[in-house]
DNA sequence: TTGAAAGCGCTAACAC
DNA sequence: GTGTTAGCGCTTTCAA
């Protein structure tokens, strides 16, 4: 048997609450009896039940981490290892640990929040994802439970501390980019329309394209999934038009190579008949070939300001709504090119 | 304040324990009382404690993953997010929920296992790595907690439950494709030589070129750790011999990666110049220049299978020790080419 | 400065 | 079938 905060207050010949008291090292324990119960510790090799600890205290020390449709997908996108990266280090420096329920659909993941929260398995949360007219934040909302979203919440954002990029912005800077390399057929592939993050992207390529404007055509908006078949599919569709996009911006690095590769596959070379810009910046848009133009959206940081920001919401509810923007850089390589019309000149 | 058991119990006019029994679907309740609490529950909203549970129960539903140096490292690996899918996967099955601790250096991580251990957090572990002499390992086994192994454990083989790849095979046969080719003159860069997977990707390279009847030179053995970074460096080291090698084997996708930048710095061309394999087949090595020549261990199927069988060591401490060898397999792409003294002809 | 005792919310004997 | 009751191991008033 594993020796209880009892066994411990009987071989140091002390109560129970006493010896709680020296776990939280509380001041008003004297140097002697703190001694003397510490001694009775390291002699039965106790160690503290976490869940009882819990329980007694109403706080487990994790916060749970909320992923779209499943880590064993989502997982296939760098960009959750990434933040989760960046949250492990913000929960590393307080001392939390993390928790993943494992649901695959909707219902399911839904099903696990709800037993992080009613079940008092986690203080706080962090949703990596904001999606539109999101079920799960309406609840944690209601719920009034700790959270962070890594993402701009669709509605209620003076209510919801939330960490994100400036999304419309970068989109509106690398579309613009683009148009400055003089690009007149730029079309966009983005994922999933539900997700905030791409609406924003959206907005912001189509307001670039208005304020030069261009022509704001439907058959260059393409949306697919956030993954590498997605963006072949969207290339699939674009490239069967009369008149064909000289560049793309595409909402995702993983989709970016999706279509880097569907497009060496039709014979089309990039950059020299096509640009292509993306974002996130992970590590495989350095390797690609071409290496990928893309906007670095910081997502460590994001992980990491996320995971600070619930902890500190956990241990002050009176802690002010926040709005983190991470800042974005454009790291400019080798998938952009200039456009001349029908002549392609010197590289960017 | 939430609903409790005691609650739902007064609403329904039945025992706690009577409520207790509805959740667990004891089947001595009758059909008409379950319906009542059943009612009674939703009228409040009740869902049950989880933590509660786990004091009373002595369970968790919940396994923890035990990453080597702490995951901010650790992720920057395409590895560890591939075996958490395949983790998350076999948890999901189960309904397992996943607990990970946060602790950067090893004393932390030690922490922390303990304090899953010992504060009862998770019911089962998942080690993400074998390191020789491991003192995790060796406290695990002496309290006698389920958990199981992705890798080959150092010692005890026969008391570990593990899931493994042959990468003494694999590396042999690597090797041995490269001999084939016409190499002579192969290198091999390792990883961590307290990982036990680097050892035995070493000794299975030994043996390929004891085999072949070529010199086992010491110079042609390099370490580093297991990312870009320690690619580059080995590199380094490699071609300042005056004989260099014409091939290489390296332990890791991420290092092959670094070993290929650096290769392109200092001008020499792979597969012309020398032919390069290495081990995982994430998703990199296929879109790398050139796309890697690997051995795809099948990653997602070692965490699938780890997740598999520390839940059945759960249910059922007496469940036999296994060993589970997951299949490789050569995927041949454009990293390697025959060599023939000093010419170089067709590709592979 | 320390102890006694109630309680966190649930489960599992043991009764009936 | 269902209720009673005693924990699970800890924290936290309240008293002394």
């Amino acid at each position: 048997m594993v020796a209880t905060i009892k066994d411990v207050a009987r071989l140091a010949n002390v109560a129970p609450s006493t010896v709680s008291r020296v776990i939280a090292n509380n001041p008003r324990i004297s140097e002697k009896t703190k001694e003397r119960v510490r001694e009775a510790m390291t002699e039965l090799g106790y160690h503290p039940n976490f869940i009882a600890r819990s329980l007694a205290n109403q706080s487990t020390q994790a916060i749970g981490i909320v992923i779209p449709g499943s880590a064993d997908k989502a997982f296939l996108n760098p960009f959750f290892p990434e933040v989760i990266r960046g949250i492990s280090k913000g929960a590393h420096q307080k001392h939390y640990a993390l928790h993943m329920s494992t649901g695959e659909t909707d219902a399911e993941i839904m099903e696990g929040v709800v037993q992080m929260v009613e079940g008092k398995r986690v203080d706080g949360i962090v949703l990596l994802y904001s999606q539109v007219d999101d079920k799960l934040t309406k609840y944690l909302l209601l719920k009034n439970f700790p959270f962070v979203i890594v993402g701009k919440p669709f509605k209620d954002v003076e209510l919801i501390t939330h960490v994100d990029n400036d999304n419309y912005r970068a989109a509106k800077e690398v579309t613009e980019h683009l148009i400055e390399l003089g690009h007149e057929r730029v079309a966009f592939i983005g994922g999933n329309l539900k997700l905030v993050v791409t609406v924003e992207r959206l907005l912001g390529y189509e307001k670039a394209i208005r304020n030069a404007g261009l022509e704001y055509r439907d058959d260059y908006i393409v949306h697919a999934q956030f993954l590498k078949e997605g963006g072949q599919a969207a290339v699939q569709e674009l490239f069967k038009l009369n008149e064909p996009p000289t560049a793309l911006v595409v909402a995702d690095d993983l989709m970016a190579l999706g279509v880097l590769n569907m497009l060496d596959d039709m014979g089309i070379n990039v950059p020299n008949d096509v640009s292509v810009v993306s974002f996130n910046n992970v590590m495989l848009s350095e390797v690609s070939r071409p290496p990928l133009t893309t906007v670095d959206i910081n997502i460590f940081q994001l992980g990491y300001e996320a995971a600070k920001h619930v902890i500190q919401l956990v241990e002050d509810p009176l802690d002010p709504i926040k709005r983190i923007i991470i800042p974005h850089k454009l790291m400019k390589r080798q998938s952009c090119i200039e456009y001349h019309s029908k002549k392609k000149l010197h590289q960017e």
